[in-house]
DNA sequence: TTCCAGGGGTAGA
DNA sequence: TCTACCCATGGA
């Protein structure tokens, strides 16, 4: 067994915890948190093959600690590319400075922002994230979470020394299973041809991940890409701009109308367009504002946080 | 049993 | 651009 420890300093403010937090997603396979040793933990597999169990951990002075267990050691590439993925799942990298500005000149609630200093937890791909919102789309959060965790079972790499941990499944992998045979093993339902054909595209080159992540691109233009994956429409979307560290569109769904109508017009669901002006003042940071509040009203915020 | 979820595709207007 | 209607699955 080998280790490889390092640590990530985030751009400032940041707090691993609230991000840990941020959204289900550290609730869904491959991740789970462990309690006994304060760790956000998954198994990764690296494009080499080689498949590490990773525990990323709350470090000193607001860093972050990550440490990878492995059967072989990783080389130079295999390092990078390790912490490449780390970054990204925890957007250390990720300087939210111009929102946590406005935050400041709104004074008030808007301070616990700058507070817990949050960043939304990414999956280690664009391609994992995908897959996860599509299996969110109209479905309660257990049916979400089984959705996933049976697909990591059936097609994710075995970490080799715990083989009943594993990988998220490559899109390789999911392209080599037939497609009646992945619907009867994840049970996604409608979402099977869309997450296999996701999968086909990828593979095939059709559908460039990278040129998405690509932060030249208009989100104008990245919204429209997005939209032409099938089985993506404006929730879906929306909250894969957010992932992608672009935060002017709200991704409606129930949850958004129901706050947003007991929030603002007491207990009415007005039109989607109503309820979506609510938030039109905060401009480009309009999908981080909404999730600010939501957030706010499951783990409320602490005057601590305060300044 | 019926309803519907952290919606989306499609056809037809 | 907008609206009905359908879509598998499983929890409530």
């Amino acid at each position: 067994m080998h280790t490889n420890e390092f640590t990530l300093t985030p751009v400032p403010p940041y707090q691993f915890g609230s991000t840990v937090r941020s959204h289900g997603w550290a609730s869904l396979a491959p991740f789970a948190w462990s309690a006994e040793a304060n760790a956000l933990e998954r198994v990764l597999r690296l494009s080499t093959g080689q498949v590490v169990l990773l525990a990323m951990s709350a470090g000193s002075d607001g860093a972050v600690a990550v440490a990878a267990q492995h059967a072989a050691p990783l080389d130079a590439a295999e390092g990078d590319e390790l912490e490449r993925t780390a970054v990204r799942m925890l957007g250390t990298d990720e300087d939210l400075k111009g929102f946590f500005q406005v935050c400041e000149e709104r004074g008030g609630v808007w301070r616990h922002a700058i507070g817990r200093a949050t960043r939304l937890l990414r999956s280690a791909t664009l391609w994992e994230d995908m897959v996860k919102i599509i299996a969110t789309t109209n479905v309660q959060w257990g049916g979400t979470r089984g959705m996933v965790r049976r697909l990591v079972e059936a097609y994710g790499e075995p970490l080799p020394w715990d083989p009943k941990r594993r990988a998220f499944p490559t899109p390789e992998a999911v392209t080599a299973i037939a497609e009646d045979a992945f619907g009867a093993a994840v049970r996604m339902g409608y979402r099977t041809p869309y997450v296999c054909e996701l999968a086909r595209r990828i593979v095939e080159g059709d559908l460039d991940l990278a040129a998405l992540e690509d932060p030249d691109l208009s989100t104008k233009e990245l919204r429209k890409r997005l939209l032409g994956i099938k089985g993506v429409g404006a929730y879906a979307a929306a909250h894969l701009l957010m992932l992608l560290g672009r935060y002017d569109h709200i991704p409606v769904d129930t949850a958004f109308r129901s706050y947003v109508g007991a929030r603002y017009f007491a207990g009415e669901t007005p039109s989607d367009k109503v309820m979506l002006a609510v938030y039109d003042d905060w401009g480009p940071w309009r999908g981080w504002a909404y999730w600010h509040e939501l957030l706010w009203e499951f783990q409320p915020p602490e005057d601590q946080e305060l300044g």
